[in-house]
DNA sequence: GGCTGAATTCTAGCATCGCTAGACAAGCGA
DNA sequence: TCGCTTGTCTAGCGATGCTAGAATTCAGCC
C-alpha cells in the first residue's frame, strides 16, 4: 500500500516538474524552443516519459495555462483586497492583470494565444479558469453600473484588458503610453 | 525589353497566386495545414519557387496580414462614410471591425496573433498598417473627449475592440451577447 | 537470496515540417 | 542551331510531435 502511494508521489512530483520546466524554458526562450526533445532532457527523461502524463504538447501547455489562471486570480485578489473605493480597486485590478501578463508572457501566451486544448465559457471550463473570471468579478461587477449586467460588463473590462495586454506585449502599440491608457479605460469603463 | 516586362507580369501574377492561396487554404484548413507543399501544390509549383518570392513562411503570413490591413481600412470607411453623427459613426465603425475579424479569422489571426515578421508602431511599419490604424483615428478621434490624445484614444479602442475579436473568436466569451457587449463599449468610450 | 511477472522507461523510428543545394530544363540572343 | 542565362525541380538535411516494441527495473513470493 505505501509502496503504491509512494509512487503515486512521486509520478506528481514529476508531473509538476514537468509544467514547472516547460513554463521556465517558455519564459527563457519562448514557446518554439520548448519541444518535446528539450523538455524530455531538461528533466531528464526519454521523451515517451512526457506522454505518459499527457496527451501531448498541447496538454502541457494547458497545464501551463491553469496555473497561470490560479495566479491571476491570486494577483487580482491580493491587489485589490485591501482597496475599499470601487473606481480605485478597478484601477488596481486593472493594472494587478497587466504587470501579470508583461511579467509572464510565455503563460499569457499559454493561456490566450496559444492552443492548451482548454474549454472557455462552457460547461467543460476547468475550475482555475472559471475562478480567475470569479476574481475580476468580484471587483468589477461593482462597477457595471444600472442597467448593465455584472457579468456582461466583466466579460467586457477583461476584453479590453487583454487587447491592451496582447497588443502592447506584441509591440503593436508604443510601449510609454501603457499607463494613461489604461488610466482611460478605468476612467470610461467603470461607473460607481 | 517586352519579354521583360512580361516576365515581371508573370512573376507579380504568381505571388499574388501565392499570397491568394494561402488565404485561401487557411480560412478553410486553418493555418496548420498551410504548408510550404501543399502551398506548392496547390499552385501547381514546387517548394522552392515559394521562396524565390518570400524569405520563408513568415514573410507569406506577413503578406496575408498586409492585405488584411487594407481590407479593414477599406471595410471602416465603408461603414462610417455616410453616417455623420460621431457616436454612430463609432458604433458603426465597431461592428464593421468586429465583422471583418469574425468573416475572416486567418487573416485576422496573420495579422495579430500569429508572427509575420511585420513591424508596428514604429518608423518601418508598412503604409497598409499605418492606414488602418488612421481609417480607425479619422472616426475615434472625434469622440476621444477633452483632455485625452486622439491618437491614444484609438489605441485604447482599438485594442478593446482586439480584445473582444479574440476572446470572442476563440470561444473565451460566451458567443450570444456580442452585440451587447460592444453597445456597452460604444456607449462608456466615446465621448460626443 | 534469487526468481518471476508486471510496471516502467528507453531506443529507435515514422511521417511531416521549413528550408536549401545542386542537377536539370527552358528559352533567349547571336 | 548553338551557347548561356534564367528559371525550375528533384532530392535531401535537420528538426518537429509522437509511438511501437525492446529493454530494464523493481515489488512480491518461494
Amino acid at each position: 500500500m505505501s509502496v503504491r502511494s509512494r509512487k503515486e508521489r512521486e509520478r506528481a512530483a514529476r508531473e509538476s516538474l514537468i509544467v514547472a520546466t516547460a513554463r521556465e524554458l517558455a519564459e527563457q526562450q519562448g514557446w518554439d524552443a520548448v519541444t518535446t526533445r528539450r523538455l524530455a532532457e531538461r528533466i531528464e527523461y526519454s521523451q515517451p516519459v512526457l506522454y505518459s502524463h499527457f496527451r501531448g504538447k498541447r496538454e502541457i501547455i494547458g497545464a501551463v495555462a491553469l496555473e497561470g489562471a490560479s495566479e491571476v486570480a491570486a494577483a487580482v485578489r491580493a491587489a485589490t483586497s485591501g482597496v475599499t473605493k470601487p473606481r480605485e480597486r478597478v484601477a488596481a485590478l486593472a493594472r494587478a492583470y497587466l504587470d501579470f501578463a508583461q511579467r509572464n508572457p510565455a503563460v499569457y501566451d499559454a493561456m490566450f494565444q496559444l492552443d492548451g486544448g482548454l474549454a472557455f465559457a462552457d460547461e467543460g471550463t476547468p475550475a482555475p479558469l472559471k475562478d480567475a473570471f470569479a476574481a475580476l468579478l468580484e471587483t468589477l461587477g461593482e462597477v457595471a453600473g444600472k442597467g448593465v449586467a455584472p457579468g456582461l460588463f466583466t466579460e467586457t473590462f477583461w476584453a479590453a484588458l487583454h487587447g491592451l495586454a496582447t497588443l502592447t506585449r506584441a509591440a503593436r502599440l508604443p510601449v510609454e503610453d501603457a499607463g494613461r491608457r489604461v488610466d482611460l479605460l478605468v476612467d470610461r469603463l467603470a461607473e460607481a
